[in-house]
Parts: structure tokens; sequence; C-alpha cells
DNA sequence: CAAGTGCCTTTATC
DNA sequence: AGATAAAGGCACT
């Protein structure tokens, strides 16, 4: 097997630790100096050294969109450095990228992670891809493909529900015949605006507002996206209460779940302050939340 | 060790 | 319409 590579500048900044372990991706895993996935139904090796990404089993095209190299990160960074606490953000997390998901994948990843920590998704959607997907063996060690959309459709709900999916058993199951017969074009979401390709994915089980935000950031090309979590409406009630009511405020440090009014508010505030490139800011202050407070 | 809390929320029901 | 409760289960305290 070739090995290959591509040599980063220092107008590129990339971090392939920081953008696998942020929590947007879950199905990496990290073998000794070498991170390993399933993208394509194709195992991705990848492996940094200071500025060079070396990588087996797929082409340098695969690995500039996946990681999306074709981002201007100096551009994005110029464009979200509002204040302080972003750019603080920032500078621990130099370099971390957003990903460009598998739409079919991310979208059950995050049905799946409604009310769930980052461990159990991760055990959920392992679960699933052993059940239900294709082994590859490589390196000595077993992979499995994620299942297709027509894979769950055959799957017995009660086979699901042994994966640790619970109450999300159904939403993903009912998903999946919709994807499966075609009702829903991922392509086609792509080449549509923000608000349009969200309320067509929120016609889906099990993917409301929130949900809709993750897989239009991470796998349908909408880097305005500005999911709100527990996590990113902490860091706004403690960093942005300046530019809301203090009721609202108040409202949601109280209680632990949004009104989707409030989501709204908390999420036009993200997409306006933040700008084009809102779903990085999203994604770095999330981070940060997550490990340094 | 039991019980409570929290988890990258959505939906059903009042 | 707008608020509230219920929905796996697991990890952590």
């Amino acid at each position: 097997m070739r090995l290959m590579s591509i040599q980063l500048n220092e107008s590129e900044p990339f971090d392939l630790d920081a953008t696998l372990c942020c929590g947007q991706t879950f199905r990496w895993e990290k073998h000794g100096e070498w991170w390993y996935s399933v993208a394509k139904g194709k195992i991705l090796k990848i492996r940094q050294t200071n500025n060079r990404l070396v990588f087996e089993n797929v082409d340098s095209g695969f690995v500039k969109a996946y990681f999306r190299l074709d981002d201007n990160l100096l551009k994005v960074y110029s464009q979200i450095s509002k204040d302080d606490h972003v750019r603080r953000a920032i500078s621990v997390f130099r370099g971390l990228r957003i990903l460009r998901q598998d739409p079919w994948e991310c979208l059950i990843s995050y049905i799946c992670a409604t009310y769930k920590s980052i461990a159990g998704i991760e055990r959920m959607l392992f679960s699933l891809s052993r059940r239900f997907g294709e082994k590859i063996h490589f390196d000595g060690l077993d992979f499995h493909t994620f299942p297709t959309p027509r894979r769950l459709t055959r799957a017995h709900p009660d086979d699901l529900a042994k994966c640790g999916l619970g109450y999300r058993t159904k939403y993903v199951h009912e998903t999946a015949e919709i994807i499966n017969k075609n009702e829903l074009k991922f392509e086609r979401l792509k080449n549509t605006s923000y608000k349009e390709a969200k309320a067509e994915l929120m016609k889906l089980p099990g993917v409301g507002l929130k949900v809709a935000d993750c897989v239009l950031l991470f796998s349908l090309e909408k880097l305005g996206a500005f999911p709100i979590d527990v996590w990113i409406k902490r860091a706004i009630t403690e960093h942005y209460a300046r530019y809301f009511q203090k009721e609202l405020i108040l409202r949601t440090t109280s209680k632990r779940s949004l009104t989707s009014m409030d989501y709204e508010k908390l999420n036009a505030f993200g997409r306006e302050y933040f700008g084009e490139y809102a779903g990085y800011a999203q994604e770095y202050l999330y981070h940060y939340e997550r490990t340094h407070c």
C-alpha cells in the first residue's frame, strides 16, 4: 500500500487531532500514531507530523475535500474573530477544521446524538456499524462500513434497539425508509438556501432545530449554520449575555432545555454576529467550553 | 452502593 | 400557541 502526503504551508493551518477530537465526528479511532476511519466504504488512514499529512488507501483529492483543506482558514479566522473570547478559543485550537462528512452518516449520527454524551454516541454508532455494516480487515484490525439506508430499512427495530438507540430507534428506522425511497436528496440540499434546507431536514422524524443545524454544517456546505447545544448555550450565557434580554439569560441558565423560540434567538445571534463562517465559530466555542471551563 | 444528575434534544400532549 | 413531560441507558458523583 502506497503512502501519500500533502505538505501544508503556513497559510493553511491544520490540526488533525483537534479536528477529529472536537466532537463533530464519531467514528474515528487512533491506533498508535495513525488515525483510522471508514468513508465511502474505504478505510482512511492518516497521520500528521508538523506540516505534513501522511495518508494511505485514499487519494489526496479525497483528503483535501474531507478535511476541507479548500477552506481559507485565515480568512475564516479574520471574519469570526469578533471578540477576545473567540480569539482565545481559536488560538488554543488553531488548525481545527470543520469536516465535510457524508450526509447520510451525519444525519443518522446526529439523530442518535440527542440527549446523549459523546462517548455514548460513539458506542451507538460503532455498534450499529458492527451489526449492520460490512466488515473490512485492514492493518490487522477490523473495521465496519456505516450501514446503508437500505440495510437499516431492513433491520428489525429490536435489533436497532440492541445497539443502544433507545427511543431513537423509531426515528432512525423511519428516516432510513424516507432516504431509501429517495424522497429527500442531499445533493439538492447542498444547492438550496440555509433556511429551506433546514425546513426540509426538519420534516424527518427525530430531526429538530439542533440536529438539522448539525447536519447542514457538517455535511451540507452550510458553514453559516450555528447549532445550539447545552455547551454553546453555556458559552453564550457566560460570554455574550450582553447581547440578550436578562429574562432570556435567566430562562436558559435555569432550565435544562431550550424552547424553540429561545433556540431561534440564540441561533440567529450566532449567525448574525459571526457571519458567513458562524459554524466555525460555533465549533471553536463548543470545544473550548467543553475542555477549558 | 443507591439515588440523582447530566448527556451536542425531539416529540407528544396538555 | 406555548409550556411541560416523557423518552433508553449509561457514566459519573
